[in-house]
DNA sequence: CCCAGAAGTGAATAATTATTCATTTATATT
DNA sequence: AATATAAATGAATAATTATTCACTTCTGGG
């Protein structure tokens, strides 16, 4: 009996990352698909029940992905300004080596395939940060701005910082980094 | 002799900019287009060659309503911040106001529809605030930070400003604008 | 008030794309 | 080594969507 080859799965999920990367949802088909995976277009079939659910599962796998990454070796009781450094770092560098994940799932949040719901479980995914910019407010570091407000200014810098990165071909070297880290910090603090 | 009624045109552009919207560049068609605008779907085919032309068309419409907002009242002789202020206000509104258009631009950036030399204008178009920020740097106004970078984090947090107040129901109040552009200003200032 | 000619229509057709399935290939089990 | 069973294939079919076109509806000019 031939067994299922699970490196099948990703291969897939990197072939739809790479095509969505290069022209969008919009331009994607399961042949194309299959091609760039060096699959026949059934075999797409094996492995997922159809298109709808390919999407949707390979969104799930990136928004795992961006949990997994996004609170690594983060510790919620260091002191605020370490943890704010390294939850916000770690989101650049996750946006920037996986940009195809993150414009997948921006695209997916236009698009036919993902509903209300599983919108709002993405949105928890911030929560760690939600919670310590909560306490940054507490602790006198930050400004007294809906938290709300200042999330969101942190991740419209940081999705801004991966698009460049990636469309200018610039490298995230340290300076870029502490550059963009300056700005972000006194933005927000007090 | 029948005459062509040229607000058709911007009933398709309208209709075409709301689904997309409603559910991003892969979920349009042209009789979900037609159907939105009230019109059969040979109709589309008299103000537009074809699906194609109609995107490009529109994506050229929308890149000139905001080069024509961007700079509203903008006098480039006015003193650096009050400048600055303006510009960054016309921004915030029209990506508020005009959301669909703000949308519907960043899915044609990842589409098979827009080629290099269009997205190469767009880039363009922030120019003036180009020059008003390399303006800000040499009177002593702003970070000695690369303006590409400045331009990049002043547009990633107006475009989640934008995308938080439409998602999550927000109102644009004076409060909201004003926290929003101390988080700007701070950043960027010496 | 008629007519020419273009706008407007929507069903028919063409093109594209998703999905299936008969067949082939591979490999665990005996 | 033979068998059984599931993976893998890709051409065939189904479904969806773009585009056309024969026809109808307007309306400006005579």
């Amino acid at each position: 009996m031939k067994v299922r080859d699970e490196n099948k799965t990703d291969q897939i999920y990197e072939a739809t990352l790479k095509l969505v990367k290069a022209s969008g949802l919009a331009g994607i088909t399961m042949q194309a698909v299959a091609r760039e995976a060096g699959l026949a277009t059934g075999t797409l079939y094996i492995y997922f029940k159809n298109k709808d659910a390919l999407i949707i599962s390979l969104f799930d796998r990136c928004v795992k992905s961006s949990a997994r990454d996004f609170f690594k070796n983060y510790n919620p009781q260091s002191p605020f300004k370490e943890g704010f450094r390294i939850i916000w770092e770690n989101i650049v560098r996750h946006r920037v080596t996986r940009f195809d994940e993150s414009i997948f799932i921006e695209q997916c949040f236009h698009s036919p395939f993902i509903d209300e719901d599983t919108k709002t479980t993405l949105r928890k995914m911030f929560a760690p940060l939600v919670q310590l910019l909560d306490r940054g407010k507490n602790e006198g570091w930050l400004k007294a701005i809906d938290t709300f407000w200042l999330l969101g200014f942190l991740i419209g810098t940081i999705n801004e910082i991966a698009k460049r990165v990636t469309y200018f071909n610039r490298k995230l070297t340290p300076d870029v980094l502490e550059a963009n880290f300056q700005l972000c910090w006194d933005g927000i603090k007090q």
